[in-house]
DNA sequence: TCCCCTGGCACATTTGAATCGC
DNA sequence: AGCGATTCAAATGTGCCAGGGG
């Protein structure tokens, strides 16, 4: 009831829209590289209309946008062709999660840590995507059980999609406005700034198709070239960064929308230029089963945060009375960002945006099955990649598991209620409950709980912290295993008919 | 030949340990 | 001894580029 209200008065409004909107208008592209690079603008998002008492996991996706393979001609975006298998989709839990309602609205919420990556083996947990593909960020709001969990049959949760951070991943930039406005904006990339900040503006604003020659760029050729005569260097050692993620596998597989198959990426961002937000809510009803995310670990940048004046630093013992519950940090005091993966055979999701939202209030938050305007992508077969979990200081996780048929059905709609250890032990998708539910009625055709098995995902309550356990990937018994520094697991997320089976 | 991708580079920012002073 | 401020090196995050591969 009060997470029913909680869920559907929750507003959230993208933090930077104008610099978002910047990109959005030239055709937003993302690096990503096989180490995994960060967004840029980072993806953050004032909360508000929480129940301040209320747990929530907050939980960042990227899904396809549609289903095309794009190429940068002529100054712009054009469809290639069709889109490449989806990646194995992947879940980054904030590093908050979960966190009362209170918290969550006292500051930006952050995804910046967020990486992606074209690495399709990827062992750190970032985002997996197809180069030249175009996608759709999403964050999702659910509700936290009992447990510190969700997917029980009272969890409700809602996802929130802005259109302007709809981006092309690229492994270079294609676009010399997005790499200006890159260089512009990002902290990061101030070197490429320099006194000669302007020679590529400037040189677009007196109409030349290319850019002056920078001083910077003339003096790297002249380093590089320098180091090409005198010979390579010794192969210098790739500090990898074995960023700790834990990391739920999920096949994504749907992309978001189909609606725009002949437009470049332009086109899609010139169109969705005003204020979108896709927003969906569902509540799990009939769903009496938990997910477990066991992916907490220390996370010393425990503030998802930037210096934005409204950030606030997390208290110290924030959070310390979750520490006997599943999927809550028990005794630790920083966290890291928790990468999920699982079976999305979704895309479900409504329209909407920010303002709308805000200015709505009667949108009904149990509307994510009603509202599918991204078409279902096949994604069924699609097969799990084993996937090395990385979870640092993660409290012991015991999946308490059922064991639901493995087969996987496109369904246009995501499920976070379908984490299920087992099939993440087979590497198999997994079915979740049918979450067609539109409304708020009490009965929802769902799975129904396992005896003995009330949650998907299930933290040893009260265990104490095993930082370093290590976990197999297919454990025997339902168990995880969890291999420092951290780790992840695979596991099936679908919203597609769900048909658990007693084992 | 073309289109992507990769690895290495320089530069800037961020982080965290060490140090210092009160 | 404890605390806060400062310093500094290492780690990390950028875009650029040449070269390589399909």
């Amino acid at each position: 009831m009060d997470s029913q209200q909680n869920i559907e008065n929750i507003k959230v409004v993208l933090h930077e829209r104008e610099l978002w909107k910047k990109f959005h208008e030239a055709g937003t592209e993302m690096i990503i590289t096989k180490a995994g690079r960060r967004m840029f603008p980072s993806y953050k998002v004032k909360v508000t209309g929480m129940n301040p008492k209320t747990k929530y996991i907050l939980l960042t996706d990227i899904v396809p946008a549609d289903d095309h393979r794009y190429k940068f001609c002529d100054n712009k975006w054009m469809v290639a062709g069709k889109a490449e298998p989806a990646m194995p989709g992947r879940l980054y839990v904030h590093p908050d999660s979960p966190a009362t309602g209170a918290h969550w609205m006292r500051q930006l919420v952050s995804f910046q840590k967020l990486k992606l990556t074209n690495n399709h083996l990827d062992p750190f947990g970032h985002i997996i995507l197809n180069s030249m593909h175009k996608y759709q960020p999403r964050l999702h709001i659910v509700k936290a059980d009992e447990n510190n969990a969700f997917g029980s049959k009272n969890t409700a949760y809602c996802t929130h999609v802005f259109h302007e951070t709809a981006f092309i991943s690229v492994t270079s930039y294609q676009n010399h406005k997005i790499t200006q406005l890159k260089i512009e904006n990002n902290p990061f990339a101030k070197g490429f700034r320099g006194s000669e900040e302007g020679d590529l503006r400037v040189s677009r604003l007196q109409g030349k198709d290319y850019p002056v020659i920078s001083k910077n760029i003339v003096r790297q050729r002249l380093i590089s070239s320098h180091n090409h005569l005198t010979g390579k260097l010794g192969a210098g050692v790739l500090t990898g960064h074995p960023q700790v993620l834990s990391s739920y596998q999920y096949e994504t597989g749907v992309p978001l929308s189909n609606r725009d198959p002949q437009d470049p990426l332009s086109n899609h961002l010139t169109q969705t230029r005003d204020p979108s937000l896709l927003y969906h809510c569902f509540k799990h009803r009939d769903n009496s089963r938990h997910l477990e995310l066991g992916c907490k670990r220390p996370y010393l940048e425990a503030t998802p945060v930037s210096s934005e004046e409204h950030y606030f630093r997390p208290t110290p013992s924030y959070e310390s009375s979750l520490l006997s519950h599943p999927y809550c940090t028990e005794g630790i005091t920083s966290r890291e960002p928790c990468m999920y993966s699982s079976v999305d055979t979704e895309s479900g999701s409504g329209t909407g945006d920010t303002e709308d939202l805000a200015n709505s209030p009667s949108l009904n938050c149990n509307m994510w099955a009603t509202m599918q305007p991204y078409p279902c992508y096949g994604v069924e077969g699609v097969s799990y990649q084993p996937f090395t979990a990385h979870f640092t200081n993660a409290g012991p996780v015991t999946p308490v598991v059922p064991h639901p048929s493995s087969s996987m059905v496109p369904r246009p709609q995501a499920d976070l209620s379908v984490y299920n250890a087992s099939s993440v032990q087979r590497g198999l998708p997994i079915i979740s409950p049918s979450s067609s539910s539109s409304s708020c009625s009490p009965v929802i055709p769902g799975p129904r709980e396992r005896p003995g098995h009330p949650s998907l995902y299930h933290k040893k309550t009260g265990s104490p912290l095993h930082p370093h356990r290590d976990f197999t990937a297919y454990p025997a018994q339902g168990t995880l295993s969890i291999r420092d520094p951290a780790y992840q697991y695979q596991v099936g997320l679908s919203s597609a008919g769900t048909h658990w089976t007693d084992s």
